[in-house]
DNA sequence: GCCATTGATTGACCCTGATCAATCCACCCC
DNA sequence: GGGGTGGATTGATCAGGGTCAATCAATGGC
């Protein structure tokens, strides 16, 4: 999952066709909070297809600077292969589904004709994601990124709370920072106007409802307060 | 072209197999400075590759601010369809030659397996890179974000000038600024600073050379001074 | 139940990079 | 050659967000 502009809305992430065939024992198919899928350098053997949680990419420079690459929720694909080998750590961030598939799926167009074409689409969807992230990254303020943190999360996974949408947070606040490239404390401070500002309340701390989706909206693209 | 680790030096940036075909009237193959390919919300027809010159792909926000997603230099592939349409505008810096490709080739995998398979591999090569850029973006400082770029320029495209390495810049700060986060007042005082450190010399507004590649790579993973 | 641990929040302060504004410079056209 | 134009540089100032540090709150072990 990547922060895209909100009145793009592809939104259509669909589940590709499973493959029916048991695989084999060798792949892991769930995780448990905390598990690691697999580690930056390993080599890419799966594809992964994120069926239920939440797991998270991260790439870490030598200093410790860490960047959170995407949260991968259900529909989402992990794992595409450019060299031979995983260029991020995957954690499980909840309990997590998988539906794997073999990574000569997209290298080889024989096998899996139909698989193959729906892997390939998804890999152009995540170039078009990713481009929109680059404009989040690059140029919007604190106040902006978050906004657009929870627009996304909202429309993409948020649930119906008596006429709110409730929004659920499995990553830590650290884990936001890291994707949004800001500090834990400035992530904080941020969810904390955005509470003062009756535009979300807190419930506890993996959960926000969304008071004025519309003020959350225009924040998200840069309007003031 | 995105700005990558350097130490993972990807650096293999193949031609591809090119289709002796001749394209159809309708395609641009050669660019003038300054004119455009095409612009944000153009159907995807044609995916192209680079083979001589520069061009800026960018995307706009409605209050005016901008984010240069890529710049495409010679080997790159531009014109990835997410859906049927350019998610981004793209303007020619220098003259620039491109070899077209039909976008079919990616979507259908009768026509031209071996041209479907390495445009594939483009693709997925692209989202490599995609992932270092946004550690760049995010994590970056100001200083190791241009050391990082003109690095990157200079293994990609520099060149011999007496034993040191000169990179030509074909765009304008504004256009270095957008593409790495800052603004061009602050690209300026960090090409300021770099010059006044010995590291590079500044031949002329468009060719930098470098003096001390060490010391720039130094900087560009964050060692200070 | 009590304390230790870890992450979240809040506060005080600072610094990097943005903003606003004033030259400067290269290039081009008469 | 003179002057106009647009991008680049430099300067002065400001502020958003980082840093450092002090609570606070939730969780877990005993």
């Amino acid at each position: 999952m990547y922060v895209t502009i909100p009145s793009e809305n592809p939104s259509a992430f669909a589940f590709l066709p499973l493959c029916g065939t048991k695989p084999p024992q060798s792949v892991q198919t769930h995780l448990k909070p905390g598990a690691y899928l697999f580690y930056e350098g390993d080599e890419v053997e799966w594809l992964y297809q994120v069926t239920s949680g939440v797991v998270r990419l991260t790439r870490l420079l030598s200093d410790g600077r860490r960047q959170v690459i995407a949260f991968g929720y259900p529909g989402d694909i992990i794992g595409f292969p450019a060299t031979g080998n995983h260029h991020t750590d995957c954690e499980a961030l909840t309990d997590t589904h998988l539906q794997p598939y073999k990574r000569s799926i997209l290298e080889d167009r024989e096998s899996d004709p139909n698989l193959h074409s729906a892997l390939l689409h998804a890999a152009l969807n995540e170039i078009s994601a990713m481009q929109d992230h680059f404009m989040m990254l690059g140029r919007k303020s604190a106040n902006e990124k978050l906004a657009s943190f929870l627009c996304v999360l909202a429309e993409r996974v948020g649930t119906d709370a008596g006429g709110y949408r409730s929004v659920k947070l499995p990553m830590s606040r650290s884990d936001i920072a890291d994707f949004l490239g800001l500090t834990t404390e400035t992530v904080s401070r941020t969810f904390t106007q955005l509470r003062n500002s009756k535009i979300i309340t807190i419930e506890n701390i993996h959960t926000v409802i969304i008071q004025r989706p519309t003020a959350l909206l225009g924040l998200s693209q840069g309007e003031h307060d």
